[in-house]
DNA sequence: AACTATTTATAAGA
DNA sequence: TTCTTATAAATAGTT
């Protein structure tokens, strides 16, 4: 259709080629809005010229763009989507449903809306509270106990420590001024578990 | 292009209107594929009759075909998808965390992973323990009283029955098989509440 | 679905 | 690009 008849085949002239790209672009445009019309048909046309611009018709709206490329996609890809949203949701549902098992728990353990519960839960839910209750209690229990040891081992330490210096003491009678300082020292301690070493340390100091 | 020119309007006659689609149509999708060939263009095309019919073309393969229609999306719907998917995310994120932390405080409840606790938290949690004990304790208790209430009542109940029927007993003495069935009923009964209206009852029996 | 008179699209030229 | 125009192609109405 034109002055002479053409193979389709490339366009080796590129001007010719952009030339024919245009006219033939607006052609097939203009066919498809009057399907559109004439036909009541729903047409979607992307054309990428060969330098990558891009023209586009759609009937309707860009909705029915939509509706159409989602149509196409519908038989391709759509239900891999679905299925990937479904996975998603039934985790969700999951994770809801574990929190509100947990949450009714949570609140039974805490003594509250346990009218709902029969006598044998009821039963249940108090053993688990007695347990609970033990094992915290022991826990504070062995924590008290492992404090006292604490203090008990610092005291022995500091016990040995005193019993070493007084043991130098005796050694070099004549730093007497120190002496004095770990006799006070020793006076105020009230927890020694072992009596000093050198009990005699006390007359020492009397006769200088 | 016809015998005769028409109007760019909906054909009306349902026939034809479907004889000028497939007409036109095949036109449609034979231009596109010149344009492809001669212009080196690509090109998507879908239309759908207006019975819902779909026909494609597009140049190249599928892949093509994807190539151009993800194209067009990311330009307009990939954001919205990646939003939704992100809050999707987050929702779980939310829920799996929410689920972690009463995880933990439920074993802490039950008394498990408590050496992680400092010595207040310690005491919380006994607090808590304590009090969700004694709620349970008393709706068992309310619940044992109930019970106990309800025997009592029911009790009463017959004992009142009983009376009334000793009192019939007494106005009809002729009935004599009965009272002695009721006599039986009653010595083996220990929880009346009262003592029967009636005590002669007894020697009024023997004396016949 | 085929035919064909006509309209429409467009290749080449300016 | 756009306009022109000869001609190819598409297609409306008919069979």
């Amino acid at each position: 259709m034109g002055r002479g008849k053409i193979e389709i085949k490339r366009i080796e002239n590129s001007s010719n080629r952009q030339v024919t790209y245009s006219k033939r672009k607006n052609g097939i445009i203009k066919k498809a809005k009057e399907i559109t019309v004439l036909c009541d048909a729903k047409v979607s046309l992307i054309i990428i010229s060969s330098s990558g611009k891009m023209s586009e018709y759609c009937s309707g709206s860009q909705e029915t763009m939509m509706e159409i490329v989602d149509r196409y996609h519908s038989q391709n890809q759509q239900r891999l989507w679905d299925e990937k949203h479904e996975n998603i949701s039934n985790e969700i549902d999951r994770y809801k449903k574990e929190n509100d098992g947990m949450q009714v728990y949570k609140r039974h353990l805490n003594g509250e809306d346990i009218n709902s519960l029969n006598h044998s839960e009821l039963g249940d839910l108090e053993d688990s509270l007695e347990n609970g209750l033990t094992s915290i209690r022991n826990k504070k229990a062995s924590e008290v106990l492992q404090r006292q040891r604490d203090s008990t081992k610092a005291a022995e330490d500091e016990n040995e420590r005193l019993n070493y210096e007084l043991h130098k003491q005796t050694i070099k009678p004549e730093e007497n001024l120190r002496d004095i300082e770990l006799h006070q020292r020793m006076s105020q301690m009230s927890f020694f578990r072992v009596q000093p070493i050198q009990p005699n340390l006390h007359e020492d100091h009397e006769r200088e």
